[in-house]
DNA sequence: CGGCTATGATTGACGCGTCAGCTACATTCC
DNA sequence: GGAATGTAGCTGACGCGTCAATCATAGCCG
């Protein structure tokens, strides 16, 4: 009968696994978030905001609607938003129709930005992550990952 | 004659496999410093510390020598250790015999704090990671993390 | 209408991480 | 000995993320 799942301490092997994946992964995090920093002069979080504003219709979307999007805390978006605006990527306008409303409006500069940054990007994904894999290998991070995701979408209460 | 790497623009599979992969691991990440957080109020940084020091003979450790071992750069080292000082969890000394140095020293309390965290967080650790994985997979995600980890470590100038 | 709750968004406090810069002590070399 | 250089560690500023609290407006219900 094998063992029941939970119940057992960590074996070596799992505990090695955890530890790599885990340390690996915020390694290339920050690997990333530091050549984007770099090359473009924006963070991760920049980009996201940037990328997504970027797509919406007018280029502009409801604060709401575009954390959600980027599955964000408002509060975190607010936040985020506040130092964007101050550097000039967005401005916030006031949303038609719903006076408690705001709405994040990329600007020129913000539409520049993202120009700038997405080739030396792009570029770094696969320098420090395609590059480094097999397509097996990417397969498997991949199935890894979306098993991952699923695992906790699953439990997210 | 195969495409060169580092020149073509990103596929659709490339571009999903790296954003469920970045997204889910630093999805996982937050979870688990969640848990530990909730579970036993100290942060996956208090934790390291705490690890690293309870397994030094004497619970002490030169603060760069601690900084090398858990790979920090010594300003968040020691911006972390002031702040885990306040809450009692480790103490500082002088170093014997350089004068410039200091030691991190694990406190009882500190101890206790491990303690207490271990359990969950182990149990957390299989329950988001560990459950979710086939073996199969779990050997998968290591060979990819280890393969990352090399790439990263060969590319760090 | 008047009061209730829900919703959109912001704020403040605080922990965390990086960077640049600083102080103090140690070492080296003349 | 004493200047130059290196090493250990700390600090301040600032971006980032979370949590709890706050505030205004919207919508609903008597």
């Amino acid at each position: 009968m094998p063992q029941r799942k939970g119940r057992t301490a960590l074996t070596r092997t799992e505990l090695d696994s955890w530890r790599v994946f885990i340390e690996t992964t915020e390694d290339l995090r920050s690997a990333l978030g530091g050549r984007l920093q770099a090359d473009s002069g924006i963070s991760t979080g920049d980009y996201r905001v940037l990328l997504e504003l970027s797509e919406a219709p007018g280029r502009r979307m409801r604060s709401s609607h575009l954390a959600e999007a980027i599955c964000w805390e408002r509060s975190r978006l607010s936040h985020h938003l506040g130092r964007m605006e101050k550097r000039g990527l967005i401005r916030r306008e006031a949303a038609a129709g719903d006076n408690r409303g705001a709405e994040a409006v990329l600007t020129d500069e913000g539409r520049d930005a993202l120009r700038r940054s997405s080739v030396p990007h792009f570029h770094a994904i696969r320098e420090l992550f395609l590059d480094a894999l097999t397509p097996a290998q990417l397969a498997a991070a991949r199935d890894v990952a979306e098993t991952l995701r699923d695992h906790l979408a699953a439990r997210r209460t």
